[in-house]
RNA sequence: GGUGGCGUGGCCGAGAGGCGAGGCAGCGGCCUGCAAAGCCGUAUACACGGGUUCGAAUCCCGUCGCCACCUCCA
């Protein structure tokens, strides 16, 4: 089955058709790490890494380049602010602080780092080279102020536009036009910014034009290009990066002779009361609070459950739902896990557990001869990544197990419970997977507390079930109760009870 | 002024000409000593008005409402 992708820049699904046949080249727009990660920077991370691991999951080798913009005006504007009211903090301390924070919340909610994480900082040669070649071939000009800056020159570019159907004469000026002297257009955007005196000198580099440091698009043009070469397969990023840095992206890449991506695409940004959540807004919702509202893998479901070009909304109940979803699939793994232990299951399994080396098998365990994902989860993500409806499958082959538990059916069981798990490992949200357990940080003195709770729980439920069998229902009701109080919950299931933080 | 998107049942959220995705919540039932969990069942849903069609949530035209981008944005 082929691939099928949205594709931005021809508004419409087209095959995916990579360079070369089974490797995939990614590049996404990474984060300005100017302050602290929120709801879109992880539903964008997310988005790609669902993509990457698709894409693996169907047999690509795939190189994810997720950059860092960890040198901008904000960075600087930050940094300066904060030492105007006593802090020490160095523009470049800032960057690296907040990186790590965004590190540490991609990692909390099992984004998979990228193949690698290029730093504009550390590819500034690169931009200089590219910035000269666009000057060399007419489409930049050095700043006519003699100020240093160099742009890019919009009216030597006639596609310029092209990526979002927009014609220069018909464009707002850019933001910087009042301040930034020396444009021939206003649409013409900086690739170089010219040191300026209330900036420190360790965010400047040398260069042909003199101390300086790059604008903001020319960083992605230069650090898709080094990783992935001049022509690459998808570019990625958030729908608001559409215009103006990835149409600059676009037009400074070709205008230097590069046929830079195949395909563009754009996932959808995060709404809150119908809104577009940003840090103008007063409405962000930062990463640490989230991950405080719920655990980390239930904002991963919720995060990633609409499909990615779609608007997300965010609700106070959109985590509280994500939860009882998301503990539905949770459940049922565990009840198939406490039913393949009972002795029915056992027994019923026993055939063809113990050996089957003659190669003959009963019919009846012919299902167990080819698990895995049901083909609807897979044609679902093959047709653009449409997650909604493979979660469809998943909640479809949840229900399926749980009838099959009720109906003692311990072949049908199984085969449910391996499609589960293989839906859940390709989208990243197996919770038996190690990533999550240490993120639920198991260390030895936790493990003994979880031991002696344990132990202590199961004391009360044994004396319930003595009060049970001699039909004292007040006092295992009380019992009961008693638990509930303090937040543990009893489940009494046809192979005994079980307990649970509630 | 230009560009793009959206409006689906109480809520979230898919679908894109023909059997009412899925989840959450609700209701009824089964199971259970009672619960919980699970299962089964359960809805005059597609902003409005026209049109095309045997058939429209889906295509076309118009109207209304909402959102995003137009050089800070994931």
């Amino acid at each position: 089955m082929k691939q099928r992708i949205y594709d931005s820049r021809a508004q419409q699904v087209v095959d995916l058709e990579p360079r070369e046949a089974g490797r995939i080249g990614l590049y996404v727009c990474g984060p300005t790490v100017q302050s602290a990660p929120h709801i879109g920077h992880l539903r964008s991370a997310l988005v790609y890494d669902q993509m990457r691991r698709w894409f693996t999951a169907s047999g690509h080798d795939v190189t994810l380049i997720r950059n860092v913009t960890d040198i901008d005006d904000k960075i600087l504007d930050h940094a300066r602010a904060a030492q105007q009211t006593g802090s020490s903090e160095q523009w470049w301390a800032l960057a690296y602080r907040v990186e790590r924070e965004f590190t540490a919340a991609y990692d909390a909610i099992g984004v998979l780092p990228p193949t690698y994480e290029p730093r504009a900082t550390a590819n500034v040669a690169e931009m200089v080279a590219l910035i000269e070649r666009l000057v060399e071939r007419g489409h930049a000009y050095a700043a006519t102020d003699g100020s240093g800056s160099v742009y890019f020159d919009t009216a030597s570019w006639p596609e310029y536009g092209t990526l979002t159907r927009q014609s220069r004469d018909q464009m707002e000026d850019a933001a910087d036009s009042a301040n930034a002297g020396g444009k021939r257009n206003p649409q013409d955007f900086a690739l170089w910014k010219a040191h300026r005196e209330h900036e420190p000198v360790s965010a400047s580099w040398e260069s042909p034009w003199g101390r300086g440091r790059p604008g903001w698009h020319i960083e992605c043009s230069a650090m898709a290009t080094r990783y992935l070469g001049e022509e690459f397969d998808i570019h990625g990023g958030g729908l608001d990066l559409r215009f103006p840095h990835h149409e600059n992206e676009l037009a400074q890449s070709q205008a230097a002779g590069h046929p830079f991506a195949r395909h563009w695409i754009h996932n959808g940004l995060v709404n809150t009361g119908g809104q577009k959540m940003s840090k103008s807004l007063g409405n962000s919702l930062f990463a640490a609070d989230l991950l405080s509202a719920a655990r980390p893998i239930v904002l991963r479901y919720f995060l990633g459950s609409a499909h990615y070009r779609s608007v997300l909304e965010f609700s106070e109940h959109s985590l509280v739902e994500a939860e009882a979803a998301f503990s539905r699939i949770e459940g049922f793994l565990e009840r198939a896990e406490k039913y393949g232990e009972s002795e029915s299951a056992r027994h019923q399994m026993m055939e063809f557990d113990t050996g089957a080396s003659g190669g003959l098998l009963p019919a009846r365990f012919e299902a167990l001869e080819h698990l895995g994902r049901p083909a609807e989860f897979d044609a679902a993500m093959y047709d653009d990544f449409a997650i909604p409806q493979a979660l469809a499958v998943l909640h479809g082959a949840v229900r399926a197990g749980n009838a099959a538990i009720d109906a003692d059916d311990a072949v049908e069981v199984r085969v449910r419970e391996a499609e589960v798990v293989a839906m859940l490992d390709v989208l990243g949200l197996d919770p038996r997977a190690q990533s999550w357990e240490a993120a639920a940080g198991g260390s030895a003195a936790d493990d003994a507390a979880a031991a002696a709770l344990d132990a202590l729980v199961q004391q009360l439920s044994d004396e319930r079930a003595e009060a049970r069998k001699n039909k004292d229902f007040a006092l295992s009701d009380a019992i009961r109760d008693r638990l509930l109080v303090v937040g543990i919950a009893l489940e009494d299931t046809p192979n005994g009870t079980r307990w649970s933080l509630s």
